[in-house]
DNA sequence: AACTAACTCAACCGCAATGTG
DNA sequence: TCACATTGCGGTTGAGTTAGT
């Protein structure tokens, strides 16, 4: 199913201002509402840039949390204490909601994991005991790399703090100390605590099992039950696990890039679809949006904002064989209505904007990727990996400056046919509910569009 | 002192299980 | 039953630190 919004942000900041999901709200004052709320948005914006992007993906896997404008990285102090003054008066739990109403700029699960790993007080800081150390090596060799079974039979250890331990530590201690065959080691377990276990249906297949044995010296001394967590068949002897082919590392290849263009060839409408190109991948937008490779950083690794509207395949550069575009799912009536929508409303009626193809020809986005005053305007396809991931996305962003050159812009005239009528329509009271099939997207009842241009005509206004 | 390789560990990521409407 | 949301887990990354040359 599709998910499609639009997100206004701040130049600066890159915090979204105005995220307009643009599913049928479920409030009591509909459309009304949804307006209002746009505008009130709208109108907290001061910058002079706007960014706007109309993004669709599929909701089969949605993203833990809206990663644009949140912070990453190491957690300082204020946040640990906001983080902990909060948990300790509402409790753990309700993850993705936390942040928001602890006033902490964080994704949920980045709260949890800090909480959990560091911040809950019944943690036991400090180096590990040579009993502890034993009750590890007993348990691993047994259970595998299940760290958070393990980490249940040391109270004030986190999984992440055993597997950190282990890898940098006993993995290494016991490969230097290969126990003989006949001195098994005993391993007492609690058997109701293994019963949790049989709670995963079949755990999952270790990812380690799949890929490549990586170099680094965390990855390669994995014990050998590790890869077989369901089958209870390990000797307590650890072995070092046979080492596996390489695998070629795959990239976001020619090929994927080429599925994708032949797929966008199916497009009922070419001619109105060709907004939406095929493109690699790498962020030209973020390129062509800043100056400096510093500023670029900073944006996406620090604030994560572009990776929202831009999402690329998660993990492609590993996995990504057979990519299959987003919007190869989506119907071209759907693509339709976004060129309507983006073409009449969301640009400069005046402007007479044309849409940055950034495929092979990207012509126009070298154009604009080196320009000083970070103008841009690209249509962006992602796509979706080998796994299935869907999670990637497909979405048109348009970036907005008051000094926009607008003799670099090559009209395109014969899509301002319409924009009278999506003007009238676009402005419906909110009673619209219901009127007009047209420009119908899903089956989850979207028909109206009125916050995306109450977000966007007072920008233009 | 400067450089580099190795190490540590907090944090992130993707996936799968589970929960919910 | 299904689709989507949430949670939890294990693998992986990379910044900071330490040790070696």
């Amino acid at each position: 199913m599709m998910k499609l919004f639009i997100q206004a942000c701040d130049y600066h900041t890159w915090r979204i201002i105005s995220n307009v999901d643009l599913k049928m709200p479920k409030a009591e004052d509909g459309w009304e509402g949804y307006r209002k709320k746009a505008q009130v948005n709208v109108k907290a914006m001061h910058t002079s840039f706007l960014v706007v992007a109309v993004t669709h993906r599929e909701m089969g896997r949605a993203p833990c949390c809206e990663k644009v404008g949140l912070k990453k990285g190491r957690w300082t102090a204020e946040e640990d204490v906001l983080l902990t003054k909060y948990i300790q008066a509402n409790g753990e739990g309700s993850w993705r909601s936390l942040p928001k109403n602890a006033g902490l700029l964080r994704c949920g699960k980045s709260c949890r994991l800090r909480w959990i790993n560091y911040l809950r007080a019944d943690l036991k800081r400090g180096n590990f005991t040579s009993q502890e150390e034993e009750v590890i090596i007993n348990l691993h060799a047994t259970l595998g790399n299940r760290w958070s079974l393990i980490a249940s039979y040391l109270p004030g250890r986190t999984d992440n703090e055993i597997k950190n331990y282990w890898n940098s530590h006993l993995s290494r201690k016991i490969h230097s100390f290969r126990r003989p065959l006949t001195q098994s080691m005993p391993v007492i377990m609690d058997l109701t605590k293994t019963a949790v276990i049989a709670k995963r249906k079949g755990g999952r297949n270790s990812k380690g099992s799949m890929k490549e044995n990586k170099s680094r010296s965390t990855q390669k001394d994995t014990g050998s039950c590790s890869n077989k967590p369901t089958e209870n068949v390990c000797v307590n002897e650890v072995v070092p696990f046979p080492s596996t082919p390489l695998l070629e590392k795959e990239t976001l290849s020619t090929t994927a890039i080429e599925d994708r263009m032949v797929l966008d060839q199916h497009g009922e409408d070419k001619e109105r679809t060709t907004h939406v190109v095929p493109s690699p991948c790498h962020d030209t937008v973020v390129e062509g949006m800043l100056g400096s490779s510093e500023e670029r950083e900073s944006l996406v690794s620090e604030e994560g904002t572009i990776e929202n509207s831009m999402q690329c395949p998660s993990g492609n550069a590993e996995k990504g064989t057979g990519i299959l575009a987003p919007h190869e799912s989506i119907d071209s009536s759907e693509i339709e209505w976004f060129n309507d929508i983006l073409d009449s409303e969301l640009l400069q009626p005046s402007g007479d904007l044309t849409f940055t193809e950034l495929g092979e020809d990207s012509g126009n986005v070298k154009t604009h990727t080196t320009a000083a005053n970070n103008e841009e305007i690209v249509s962006r396809n992602c796509s979706a990996d080998s796994g299935g991931d869907l999670s990637s996305c497909t979405s048109t962003t348009f970036y907005f400056v008051d000094d926009w050159e607008w003799e670099n812009v090559v009209p395109r005239s014969e899509l301002w046919d319409e924009k009278e009528y999506m003007c009238s329509w676009l402005w419906e009271p909110s009673d619209y509910h219901g009127k007009g099939e047209r420009h119908k997207v899903d089956d989850n009842g979207f028909e109206g569009h009125n916050p995306m241009i109450a977000a966007n005509a007072s920008l233009f206004s």
